[in-house]
Order: C-alpha cells, then structure tokens, then sequence
DNA sequence: CAATAATTTGGGAGCGCTCCCATAAAAGTG
DNA sequence: CACTTTTATGGGAGCGCTCCCAAATTATTG
C-alpha cells in the first residue's frame, strides 16, 4: 500500500494540512518544516492519489484527443501520427495527460452508440478536463453536445460557431497558391480531387481551387470536380472519373490522394509531371520520397496539435479569461517534381 | 452541475444504496424499483463521478499504452498507428479508456527526467490500472520499475523476466523465412540490416537470419551485417555501408529500412530486383505502394495491441487468476516484387 | 402460523485529498 | 509592552462514490 497523505503527515510530525501545502507549493509553511516533509516525501515515495484530488479539485489534469469514428480509417495516414506528436508534446510541457478516443467503424454493431457511450461515459464521468477534436465532419454531434455540457474544447480545424474555439490553416489560401501555381506553369484545364465535402477543410480547399481559375476568369467545369476521402483509395477511385475528361493538372486535396491519383494516371498510361502535373497538400514525409517527389502544401500538422493544447490548457487555468481562442495558421507551397517544373528554374 | 447519487436517489424516492445497486447491477433490486431508478437516471442523464468510483474502488478502468522516448523518433512509421487502433479498439470493446504516453525528444532538458517525472505521477498517482508497454529498448528502466511496483503491464515485444507478461510475434522464424527465401532465390551474399540492437526484436531478427545461413552452411560475413534504427535513414545509412561489400540480396529488419536501403541502392545504379533483391519486415500499407511492392514478412500488427489489451484486461478481471500470460503470434513471408521472383512463377 | 430463511433497503464509514476557518505563533507598531 | 497585524499550523467538513452491516420486508416451510 502507497503511503497516503495522513501518513506522511505522522512521519514528518505534521498535520495532514501542511504536507498538503507542502505538496502544493503553498508558500505559508516555514522552509525547515517544508524541508523535514520533503525529505519524508522523498523516503517513503508519497504521490498524491489523483482520484482522491480529483475528487477534491474537480479536475483531473488529463485531456481528450477525440478521433471521431469517420476518419478513423484515415488512421494510416501519417497526418495522425504527427499531429498526436503535436498533441503529446504540449501536455507533457504541461504536465498535462492525455486519453486518447479512437472510434473505429470495425466491430461495431450499432456505431453510433458506440461512441455516444463514450462520449457519456468519459465527457459526463468527468474524466476529463477538455478535449481536443480532430478532422470531425462538421456535422459530427459531438460539437452540439460539447457546448451543450460545457465542455472546454478546441478543434483541429474550423466550425462555424461562435463558442468555438479552433486551430486551422489556411486552407483557402494554400490550395489558391497551389492551384495558381499550376496555372502559371500554363495548366488550363486543371482538375481538383476534393476530401470528403462534409468537412471544411475539404470545402475549403476547394474554395481556394475555384477562387484561384476565378481570379483567372477560367470557367470551373464541374467534371473536373471528384469527391474523394482523403485516402489513396479515394484518390485512386476519383482519379479514375476524372480520367475522361482529360485535365493536364490535378490538384488533390491530400498527399495520400495525390499518391493514388499518380498511380492512375501511370496505369493509364500518362506520365507525370510531363502529361499530367499533380500538386498535393499536407506534405506528409512520405510526399517527398515517392516517385516523383510531390509538389505540396506544406500545413504545421504538428505545431496544429501542440497549439490546440495549449489553446485548451490555457481556457483550463484562466477561465474567467473569456472571449473565443481561434488561430488560423499559415501553409506553404512546397515545389518538387510532380508540378513538372525544375525548382532550380523557378 | 450534473446530479449526484444522492440526489437521483432523493427523485426516485430511495436511497443512495439502492441507486447505486441499479447503476451497479446488482440483482437484489425490485424490478419496479429498479425501473423507477432507471427512469429518473435518464430524465436527470446522470453518470458515476469516474473520480469518486475509482477512489471508492481503487480501478479507473484507464490503461496506459507507453512508447518509451527511445522510439518515439519513429513515430512516423505507420507501425505505431496501426498498434494504436488495435489498443483502442480492444479498449473501447471492453469498456476501457486509454492514456496514451509518448515521451518525446525534443525540448526536453533533462529527459530521463520527463519519463521519470510521468511515471511517478501516472503510474504511482494511479491514474492507471495497468499498462501496454511497446517496442521499448531491453535495458528501459520502466520494466524493473513496473515489476517493482506491482503495476500489471504487458509488453509487444518479449522481455526475459518470469513475471513479464508480453505478445510478440515469431520474429526468429518470420526472419528465417525471408532470408531462405533469399536463400531458395540462389542468392548466397545476402546482407541484413537490422535494427537498434538493443531491442529484442532486432535481435531475435538478426537470429533468424543467422540460423537461416547457418542451415545452408553458409558462414556468417559480419561485414555484410549493418546496425539500422528501424527508420528510413537509418535503412540508407546502413545499406551505404553495405555497399562496398557488394552483396546480392538484402534482409532489412523493418520495411521503412528497405525502403530507405532500396533508393541507395538506386543512386548507386544498382537495380532492384535485377541487381540486388530486397526483403523488408512489417508488411506496413507502404510496403506494397512502393516501387518495387517489397516482399516482407508480415505482422499482425493490429492483433498484437488488442491482444495486449486483452490480456491486461484479464490480469486485471481476475488478478487471482495468477500465471504468466505470453502470446507468440506467427508471421507470414509476403512476396512481391522486390525479391527478384515473379509471383505466378513461384 | 410461528419460525426460519432469503431478499430488499437504508445508513454509516471511509476512500485520500483540498479548502475553509479557527487557533497558535511570530512579527510589527505606537 | 499591550495591541494589532501577519504568518504558520491543525482539524473539520465535504467531494461522490462503494461496501458492509443491520433493519425491514417478503417468501418459505414444518
């Protein structure tokens, strides 16, 4: 059995009170008693019982990072990986922990229960003290729920509300860059492969492509318009539909999918970049090692997850600091081979 | 505020006790009661404090899944991911939740110092009920600190204790299949890169492979042996040094080292399968999108997280139930391209 | 139908901590 | 040096739950 509080106490010839103050850095304990509890602490490997505090305190010092049921087949691409880095590494700075809440769609019979059970469980059990919520469809219920129970939150991404607090890229403006890339390298008939359009990192990136041909006065032509999933498979599958129509660029709203889209063109026998550009976004690591190295928009996946935290931890320890936290964090146009120019020659 | 037990008991007319026999299951309930209770916890949406229970029960019901700061540098291998989703999944089908610890290198000062301080307060502070330890290094000072404090963990790798627990796969044999494979191609210099040798994994590779030459009475050439990190540098950096000793065939230990090892192959002017053959280890979603699609042993990944989680979970349901529990999954020889063999041939 | 057994219910104690308030000790003041 | 102010310490109450035991109720049986 752990040592508890009381008898740290008994050790040290104090009462429970003090080695609490002790223990939470209360100035008002003389510094040879702080000295004498320390050294107490110390021998017997006291650690507070972060049930017994949470009870107390009503705060547990742990965050969610919730990773709604429809991207979690996503999961193999890299995007996660490193935004949880992002996301692990401020909460450790922070001394903060982190539960993880990962729905995936297998083995599930009624999914939707799933994750409302979860969604009850951790969010009304009060396991947590906010949570962070990645890539959601915008109209995942969890939002409603979230401002409904008053719950802190921040999202990896926009939602248009005004309690709600984010951490986005500019995702108009990246795909603009990118798309008007493609079109000063004199691509006209320039294709666009979406995500799934019921997020708004999707529309948005989209938004960007039609405003980029509107700045140019090209007519967007819906055929070069597929919906994909962010996934290789999805830019394979919208690659295909948009095959007929025969575009001299593409531009996928993902690497993944601009990998799958690569693949397409090869099998039907195109060359890229020389008959058709391809131009990704995320600048995933695998972008700059397949052949040929993808010309991308570069988001700052990991600085997005740290960022949400400290968003989160800071509405956390100053709550009366009211107001909405939002920050939009700028991308960068990447240029490698698939876009068909020598980055020397640029 | 949400409602407590005392006050859904007051609304339901009963007492404390009896909620918490409903909320608990426990049969001695009248049936009417029962529904009566059931029906106010609804209308109220009241759900157990998770802090007061596990203070009362001594369980949280959360495990953690470590990944020991030595590794965390490949996060970006999709291994970690697709781990990740079998922990979670077994989690959420059990009904537990999972804290997910990353120790990260960077901005830290004194690292062991970050690991060290987690530890304390996570484990010691018991926020967990156990925990999933991954692909740690075998000298990782978490183990005897586990074992010491009675904290119930498995590990996905094998560790030489008598109360260790852990699921590994064969990684002996998975190796010994790819190299007489190798073997079986006709190949006789056949090179291998193996991973950080501090980790038994690495080890039990670089086994197999001996065994597999050993087996043809073919003597081991050390020069032909180059120490990788599991990540696509490291994979480069060996076969560099592989080079010089011209061998015809590679065993690399995990396939983000083939695919590093194949593109030096390549600036070097050699070709794979032609010149030199390359089998990987892992069987990641990357390994049949590269060019060449890698022959590489398979893993079941995914199975040996939930499996770990299963068994923690049964550890921890009946702790009475004592004995050791180790689970050896099989690996499965995966042949593409990259080995010099057309698969209809075989 | 009294006696016994089984089932159902309520309340006290306690899990280990924090926080408030009262008291004790030390320091400052005219 | 009596008096106020500041600083240091101890103890009670309470956070919301579970678990045990005793009391009350119901069912079983000779």
């Amino acid at each position: 059995m752990p040592p508890t509080l009381e008898e740290v106490a008994k050790l040290a010839g104090v009462s429970r009170s003090t080695v609490s103050r002790v223990v939470n850095q209360h100035p008002n304990v003389r510094p040879e008693v702080r000295e004498r509890v320390w050294e107490v602490i110390r021998q017997t490997g006291y650690q507070p019982h972060a049930a017994a505090r949470s009870l107390a305190t009503r705060r547990t010092r742990v965050i969610g990072l919730i990773i709604p049921q429809a991207v979690t087949t996503l999961f193999t691409d890299p995007y996660f990986p490193i935004l949880m880095r992002g996301v692990a590494d401020a909460c450790n700075a922070h001394n903060y922990h982190l539960m993880l809440s990962l729905f995936s769609q297998r083995r599930v019979h009624n999914s939707r229960t799933q994750q409302d059970l979860l969604y009850q469980q951790v969010l009304r059990g009060r396991y947590l003290d906010g949570v962070v919520v990645s890539s959601a469809p915008l109209d995942d219920p969890i939002f409603p729920r979230l401002l409904e129970d008053g719950v802190p939150f921040v999202i990896v991404g926009r939602y248009p509300h005004e309690r709600a607090n984010y951490v986005d890229v500019d995702n108009v403006v990246g795909a603009r860059m990118a798309v008007e890339h493609l079109l000063r390298l004199g691509h006209e008939r320039i294709a666009t492969i979406t995500g799934p359009l019921n997020m708004f990192a999707a529309q948005d990136r989209l938004e960007g492509y039609r405003q980029a041909l509107a700045a140019r006065g090209i007519p967007v032509d819906e055929h070069l318009i597929a919906e994909g999933d962010f996934t290789e498979q999805g830019g394979r599958t919208a690659m295909q539909r948009l095959l007929p129509y025969q575009p001299t660029a593409v531009f996928a709203a993902s690497d993944m999918m601009a990998v799958g889209a690569i693949k397409v063109l090869r099998e039907a026998g195109l060359q890229v970049p020389e008959d058709v550009a391809v131009v990704g976004f995320d600048d995933i690591p695998l972008a700059s090692m397949v052949d040929p190295p993808l010309t991308t928009v570069r988001q700052p996946i990991e600085q997005l997850g740290s960022m949400a935290v400290e968003l989160l931890i800071g509405m956390l320890e100053s709550p009366q600091a009211g107001g909405v936290h939002r920050v939009v964090l700028p991308t960068e146009l990447v240029i490698r081979a698939s876009c068909g120019v020598r980055v020397r020659a640029l």
